[in-house]
DNA sequence: GGAGAAGTTTACGTTAACGTAAACTAGCGG
DNA sequence: CCGCTAGTTTACGTTAACGTAAACTTCTCC
């Protein structure tokens, strides 16, 4: 018996599974960010939505826009012409720019919370 | 001739170094992040405060928020008591624990960056 | 002593990213 | 048939993090 692959999903269960809220999702739809299709009324999320939620999210996470995020999804779309392709290709070196960055930040702030620690255990002791 | 050692700045200094406005930098202090003395009505910056400026810079780029930035330059403080201190602990490992899985979605959007690179590449030959 | 330049206070404005509430519809089990 | 759950639209509200503008003082330089 072989596993059968979900292949779309409801608005409840990108919510349950991302923990975030209905409204949220509607949300990032308005911004473009989803485009789920429709039986009737309701949503009908595709995997690619669920991969550009949880890019959405990631982002969030690092501390990214919604605008910015919307770059990192376009980036996961091969529909583009050859200036578009280009530009593409200078926003992903911005972003892996800014990734180092945060890199260093986190390195010297575990240093720094180290430090931290150090200094409360001092005190308490 | 030994180096003179600068241990104050105007807010016009701390402006240029670290690229924020004035404003931002008066806001901080509304919102209880710096404390500069006075020279009469102008506001004079000890070392303390250009550093509390760096972490909150330094935790924006990783998208904390203000609250946590204050969090942050508590750290640096040794004035607590000991109920303080063990709160400051668990503070300590939350953020260590968010630093960790920063350093995850980072690891996990660069390679994601070298495919979507490698995908333009393609599409441009 | 007049004109900048840099500082100050006060206060209203703005943007992003949703929260919250109301009022409605559609399917489903008992 | 009825109530529940999950979904929908519309629209106003909220919070964080400053921006922007006005009106004022203080210092310095020519």
């Amino acid at each position: 018996m072989t596993a059968k692959k979900i292949t779309s999903w409801s608005i409840g269960d990108l919510a349950r599974e991302f923990d975030v809220t209905t409204r949220t999702i509607r949300f990032y739809e308005d911004e473009g960010l989803l485009q789920p299709e429709r039986r009737g009324q309701t949503r009908v999320y595709s995997a690619a939505d669920r991969t550009a939620l949880k890019l959405i999210l990631r982002g969030k996470r690092l501390g990214f826009s919604l605008a910015e995020s919307r770059q990192l999804i376009q980036m996961y779309n091969p529909d583009a012409n050859r200036a578009q392709l280009e530009a593409l290709l200078g926003k992903i070196h911005e972003r892996r720019a800014q990734l180092v960055q945060q890199l260093r930040d986190i390195e010297v702030m575990q240093l720094e919370l180290d430090e931290a620690e150090q200094r409360c255990l001092e005190c308490l002791k």
